[in-house]
DNA sequence: TGCCGAAAAGTCATCTAACAACTTTGTTGA
DNA sequence: TCAACAAAGTTGTTAGATGACTTTTCGGCA
């Protein structure tokens, strides 16, 4: 096994065996590199590794911590990654968004606040209000986010929020006919949140299906321009 | 910006303003120092963190490549970190696992060949058959990897590949009503099964939920020990 | 010509040593 | 008691040298 790999695993071990506990302070990287038989180099190198994935996190003069070891961190991980992904293998990530996006608003019809509810319906009024394509695009990701919070599932919202980051860098409304969709769109949007409002999770689920589906369409047929961001 | 980051976001922007495509190899390490302005020890930082987020690839005397860039290994990075999340922090994700599984038996349902079936149907003949929990775990697992693989998306299949490699370290089967727990898994598989020959989606959907939901019970009732592994 | 093996070049892997930057702790002095 | 400063501790960065592995090159031989 190398040298970065055991290192590695060595500090996987310690938060795994449970000498380590979430936001717990590592030994100084010294020590480390003595316990693991490993040059400092290669301690940091798997520190990193751990690092980028979320379970561990260095600070400067300060010393070396376990994350909060929470499942919606460690799944937002991926978010520094999608974006990468080609086109051609997105598809069934959309066929994944549909399934959840369903779920979370059954949720949130189910368990929604009224404040949380007010949130949702002023973003959709702005959303609709607007023709600026920035803002309608901030309001349409805010306007998710919140429906994902109000589902109640820390890490659903997290997987859907990396799902969002990497639909989103399409632009749809800015195609020629962008204004014709943004307005089906809108539609869309409002079916959600009228089944949201009913307390109907089975409208609501069917709604957020239609919606997912409509804009994995328009991304199939229009392959749109990606954003520079 | 640190160094280290630096080179992490060059590293990455090559790969997403196209410069570099999938399975192409990088410049040689004193090459990327150069261009990037980083000593090689941040670098080899940077390059690990994309390697363990799973879109680099480095190949000793070889050079460093681009990966395959597919959605299912991507995901699969985050096996690498999921074991280590606590038991209060897994209960959201059995919901996703719920709603995920119930979608690729539906799918199983609809899309499996004659030879995926009867793979499938060996599985769960095994399964029933033995008293070995050893292998009763294997063949459980294998069982719901055919029922992903027969759903046809291999992102979802990554997904629940990740999710299950959590649920498999907690050893049901070893608890002193063991036996008795696994007579009603098998119950439910052999459920989900009839649903899948049926070619009946919504049963098979039905009867995936309502086993994961039954194991998710099962865990939060009886915190069962955690596998060595 | 064609092929095989050895040598050479190219590349990543690891280690050591030193210094810089930042944070935390301790101490001093008013 | 408190503020300012000094000291110690810790991570961040760089440089150079050596080792290990892969790929390419080239010479020898049939």
């Amino acid at each position: 096994m190398s040298a970065v790999d055991d290192a590695f695993h060595g500090l996987r071990q310690m938060i795994s065996s449970g000498r380590l506990v979430a936001e717990q302070k590592f030994p100084p990287e010294s020590e480390l590199c003595d316990e693991l038989g490993v040059s400092r180099g290669s301690l940091r190198e798997a520190v990193r590794m751990l690092s980028a994935l979320g379970v561990i996190e260095s600070r400067h003069g300060s010393g070396t911590y376990v994350s909060q070891l929470r499942a919606e961190d460690i799944i937002g991980s991926l978010s520094l990654t999608v974006g990468l992904l080609p086109l051609s293998g997105l598809l069934d990530m959309y066929e994944l968004r549909r399934v959840l996006e369903a779920h979370a608003a059954a949720q949130a019809a189910a368990r929604i606040t009224d404040e949380a509810e007010a949130e949702m319906l002023g973003l959709i009024a702005q959303m609709e209000a607007t023709d600026d394509t920035d803002l309608a695009s901030s309001c349409d990701a805010r306007f998710h986010e919140a429906i994902a919070h109000a589902g109640g599932n820390p890490t659903l919202m997290a997987l859907l929020g990396v799902f969002r980051s990497r639909s989103r860098a399409y632009q749809v409304f800015e195609l020629p006919n962008g204004a014709e969709l943004k307005r089906i769109s809108d539609l869309g949007h409002r079916a959600i949140a009228d089944a949201i409002v009913a307390r109907d999770p089975a409208a609501a689920s069917a709604a957020a299906a239609a919606h997912v589906a409509q804009t994995d369409a328009w991304l199939r047929l229009y392959q749109p321009p990606l954003s520079e961001k």
